[in-house]
RNA sequence: GCCGAAGUGGUGGAAUUGGUAGACACGCUGGACUCAAAAUCCAGUGCUAGCGAUAGUGUGCGGGUUCGAGUCCCGCCUUCGGUACCA
């Protein structure tokens, strides 16, 4: 009877599936846990060995909790929306749903493999019109909603339009676009487009005309974190800003929300602070500036009221409305040059430049609200259309952008805050006393921040206001595979919602998946589905990626149900997810829409929790090591040549590129001494035959493929340059599971998965050490296993074993609650190290060990389990439980130091006073011959630690 | 620039509250078994000196607090992640 894990892998999933171990019931008296992963898109390429990290994590602990007595919640589903399918359905022409369901039946195949324990019977496909129906219906909420700032909540849009029959918007409080003040009067004598287009600046989901990312190549709009560095995350292709009718998700009502509630929730520091800058509040004024010779105000918003004395200038965005009205006649030609050349200019190349001071004068000049004095009016691009108000006053004195523009264009600087008793401060420290500022000067910075928000609003030149980096979300996409929207028009371009009973809207056949010429949808030309209704056109935008994946964990709880997006009974049984593990790449994406849906949602009372995720763990990447050949870029006699590493230094680097190979060629691979010899060269050739003719040159000679010419001996070797990035598919280095599971099972899998290192890190995959853990697994297995049969001893332990057992037990579940499964699985090691040694193969301390490592590594377990209790699995049995008795030891070795250095180990009894112990110690011969003589100050001691005399 | 995380042997990493730094594993060295190999087992393994017991030294660098610092404080350096004209 051998360890062989393929067998009992195989005869364990049949088992587990005939008889339902993981299915969960909605009732139960035992307490619930919410386990929940990061679900997957399924990519044609199928899982790679870094996707199950989290999962195995996650899986570990939704059996370690459900082992300790949990009802647990732990599914798995895709989000089967997005771009890569639709890509591959406009180049192969094969749909996306075709295409998406012959992945999810490899990743499901993929993932079975691996031993997680899922309740398959509650997956979910964002795909499948049963689910987008939900998410269609809460798009419909969203747009019947507003944001009531008095009652803090989304509240629907009925009700305001009810306020504004009675008294007008004047006395709303609510999250809004524009300002516009009617009365009731007014509101009732407005048209329906006109009624229909103010309630847009009110309404949750909303349409207005936004200037997006539009990136040609692709053919579609991006959400700003599709977009990196000014190009498209997909693809890298250029992405530019153009303006489109666009439905958006007003996520900035609940920005104040989003930002205090982080504070309750069990996520990494890291983490919070990344959605705290997202989120970016700012405390400030919002002053008004009167323009000279014009009925017109500038309105600015500034963080530094205090400094207003050392405003010497304004800078408008150059996009700014009033740049129009306020330019004079002879600045009209440099405003309108300057203007284009901003407008020209992409994304990209904003960023790529170093920052240059650019910006021209309007002309036109603001007459200072305290000293009367005029101040000239600019344009500049580094002030931004989209924050605040568009404008500032720029105060050159305390501030490095505007100290910058007013050398560049010689434009006054007065100092206002006197720094000269905080050395090593910055201009824009809020440090020092006020100067030269008339009522405020000798106040301290802050004093007179608060001083001026108080004044300003006296004096009724602004008001005090809080801004947000926070956008609103734009979620429109011109892509067929995605949800559609409810959404009729009519000639008016007036808009008719679909209600409940109409969904799911579903997507129609297309024959050409490519967006039309013009940037619309691939649905446009879905001509019979777009008319269908008559004197209607659809929308034939759909939504975003997100939109599916910000409230799959609820429909976990519920996934068949066909009246509600999950029952109410559900909702309030699982209410949250109690621990969620993923990548931090979704740090500001989806964990924020989430967060926003799931408030959304509280507010229509339809949940009981406002946060979704409580507590959170961050799994690292598993990245590859990327092998590369240098290539010469010269070619030799028209000929490719590749040069072994060692003969290229950093000053000759950009004579050659890289090539990478792949990973089944390479021998040492991810070391730094990896290397292709010649039988690798050959099959590198036959891999890759436009190299057929290709030299390659080491420093021990040539190797010639085509011929034998300078053929060099059988040592002959070309060394790679390696470095560590992504595991894909143009690297050539993508390690699939299925391969590592054949070769060693999926319980050494597992296990060397949390062996690699803390959960949180990325790391480079390698093997190096897989060897070790299924060393472990093959002598755990011998621990039961005696000249070929199953043999366990009915012997009472002794107190040296349950010793070992005790304190393995309380050292791994320690482990697994600190989130730190790469200690517990040292621990298991150590455990069956000292077991072997004593050659213990007693049922009582074997049994419990068992039930120890079900969580890590189910199948083994499961297969050991059977011989102690046939008839019901082990992941239905208990986790074991420390007993503190066994744990107390008999003798403490301490560690014994003179002033701090270590000197020997001394032995005594446990359970000594400190009194005992210092008069044992003071006794001892060896330390009277340590101290020579000399009496020791104090004794230290730290009961089963150390003692330490000081003399 | 700002925010965040981290720097420990040849390698991955451990040290949970300030208390024997380097657990566990890989690798390497030597040995047992074998005709041989694989597998398995045993011993050694931070660095320096020494046959050795042992001594010195050692957690990115420089200081400090403490009987005692990988851990705390101050000042730097490096790497990685996020963000970027946010007024």
């Amino acid at each position: 009877m051998q360890y062989s894990p393929t067998s009992i892998e195989s005869r364990w999933k049949l088992y587990w599936a005939k008889n339902e171990v993981y299915k969960t019931d909605n009732h139960s008296d035992k307490p619930k846990y919410y386990v929940l992963d990061m679900f997957p898109y399924p990519s044609g390429a199928g899982l790679h060995v870094g996707h199950p990290l989290g999962y195995i994590a996650s899986d570990i602990y939704a059996r370690y909790k459900r082992l300790k007595g949990f009802n647990v919640l732990h599914p798995m589903g895709y989000d089967a929306f997005g771009l890569p399918a639709e890509q591959y359905a406009i180049q192969t022409g094969v749909h996306p749903a075709v295409s998406i369901a012959e992945n999810i039946g490899r990743y499901r195949a993929q993932l079975d493999n691996i031993g997680f324990s899922y309740d398959w019977t509650r997956s979910v496909n964002t795909s499948d019109p049963k689910y987008y129906k939900w998410t269609q219906w809460i798009f419909l909420q969203l747009y019947d909603h507003y944001y009531n700032l008095s009652a803090n909540k989304a509240l629907p849009i009925n009700e305001l339009v009810k306020d504004f029959e009675t008294f007008g918007n004047t006395n709303v409080s609510a999250v809004h676009t524009q300002d516009i003040l009617f009365s009731a009067d007014e509101w009732k004598s407005y048209s329906d487009i006109e009624q229909q287009r103010i309630l847009m600046n009110y309404r949750l989901a909303y349409r207005k005309v936004s200037y997006v990312n539009w990136c040609e190549a692709l053919g579609t709009v991006l959400a700003n974190d599709e977009v990196k560095d000014g190009l498209s995350e997909r693809g890298g292709h250029p992405v530019e800003k153009r303006p489109m009718m666009q439905w958006s998700l007003r996520i900035t009502a609940y920005a104040e929300r989003l930002l205090n509630d982080l504070d309750r929730l069990d996520w990494s520091d890291a983490l919070k602070a990344m959605q705290r800058n997202w989120i970016g509040k700012s405390v400030g004024a919002q002053v008004f500036f009167d323009v000279v010779n014009h009925p017109l105000k500038i309105e600015i918003f500034t963080t530094r009221p205090d400094t207003i004395f050392g405003a010497t200038f304004m800078v408008l965005a150059p996009e700014h409305d009033l740049v129009d009205l306020i330019t004079t006649s002879d600045m009209i030609e440099s405003v309108k040059n300057y203007r284009d050349y901003v407008a020209s200019r992409s994304e990209r190349d904003r960023m790529a430049e170093v920052k240059e001071v650019t910006g021209v004068f309007t002309g036109a000049y603001t007459k200072h609200p305290f000293t009367e004095e005029h101040i000239p009016i600019w344009i500049g691009e580094y002030v931004l259309k989209d924050y605040g108000t568009g404008a500032i006053m720029a105060v050159p004195s305390d501030d490095d952008r505007d100290f910058a523009f007013a050398e560049k264009f010689r434009l006054p600087v007065i100092d206002v805050v006197d720094k000269t008793q905080n050395p090593g401060s910055s201009r824009q420290d809020k440090v020092g006393k006020m100067i030269n500022s008339s009522f405020l000067n000798g106040m301290d910075v802050k004093e007179a921040i608060q001083y001026m928000f108080n004044l300003i609003e006296k004096e009724g030149i602004g008001t005090r206001r809080t801004n947000y980096k926070l956008r609103d979300a734009n979620f429109s996409r011109q892509r067929y595979w995605g949800e559609p929207f409810p959404v009729l028009y009519d000639q008016n371009q007036l808009i008719t919602i679909l209600d409940e009973s109409h969904l799911p809207v579903t997507l129609p056949e297309v024959k050409d998946f490519h967006p039309t010429s013009e940037g619309k949808s691939p649905l446009a030309s879905a001509k019979f589905w777009v008319n269908e209704i008559s004197g209607y056109e659809r929308e034939t935008d759909t939504m975003p990626g997100f939109a599916g994946s910000s409230w799959y964990f609820l429909r976990y709880m519920d996934p068949d149900n066909e009246t509600a997006f999950a029952s109410e009974e559900a909702l309030h049984y699982w209410k949250d997810v109690d621990l969620y593990v993923g990548g931090t790449e979704h740090a500001v994406g989806h964990l924020m829409y989430s967060r926003f849906w799931h408030k959304f949602l509280f507010d229509l009372g339809k949940l009981p929790t406002d946060e979704p995720f409580k507590k959170l763990i961050n799994q690292g990447m598993i990245q590859g090591v990327i092998a590369n050949l240098y290539l010469q870029k010269e070619k030799l006699e028209g000929r490719h040549q590749f040069v072994c590493a060692q003969l290229v230094s950093d000053d000759t680097l950009d004579e050659y590129i890289k090539i990478a190979v792949h990973i089944d060629f390479v021998s040492d691979y991810g070391t730094p001494k990896s290397y292709l010899d010649i039988v690798a060269i050959e099959n590198f050739i036959r891999w890759r035959p436009e190299f057929s003719n290709a030299i390659f040159k080491s420093s021990t000679g040539a190797f010639d493929a085509s011929s034998s010419l300078g053929q060099p001996n059988s040592t002959f070797r070309i060394y790679l340059q390696s470095e560590v990035g992504k595991m894909s598919k143009r690297y050539f280095n993508v390690v699939n599971p299925d391969d590592v599971v054949a070769r060693y099972g999926a319980d050494c899998f597992r296990m060397y998965e949390m062996f690699l290192g803390p959960i949180e890190q990325s790391k480079p995959w390698d093997t190096k050490g897989i060897e070790g853990v299924q060393k472990f697994l093959k002598k755990f297995w011998s621990l039961f296993v005696e000249d070929d049969v199953f043999c366990v001893s009915d012997e009472k332990p002794t107190r040296e074993e349950l010793k070992i057992l005790h304190q393995t037990i309380k050292k791994i579940t320690d482990d697994i609650e600190r989130f730190s499964f790469n200690t517990a699985v040292s621990a298991f090691m150590v455990c069956v190290n000292e077991l072997k040694k004593l050659n213990c193969r007693k049922k009582e301390i074997l049994e419990p060990l068992v039930r120890l490592l079900a969580p890590f590594a189910p199948f083994i377990t499961e297969e050991l389990w059977s011989q102690f209790n046939k008839g019901y699995s082990v992941h239905q049995s208990e986790f074991p439980i420390c007993h503190q008795e066994y744990l107390m030891a008999d003798t403490i070795e301490y560690p014994l130091s003179v002033n701090g250095k270590k000197r020997d180990l001394i032995t005594l009894e446990a359970g000594l006073s400190n009194a005992d112990i210092e008069k044992i110690v003071l006794e001892n011969d060896q330390v009277l011959k340590w101290l020579s003589g000399q009496q020791p100050k104090k004794i230290i001691i730290v009961p089963g630690r150390m003692i330490n005399i000081v003399v």
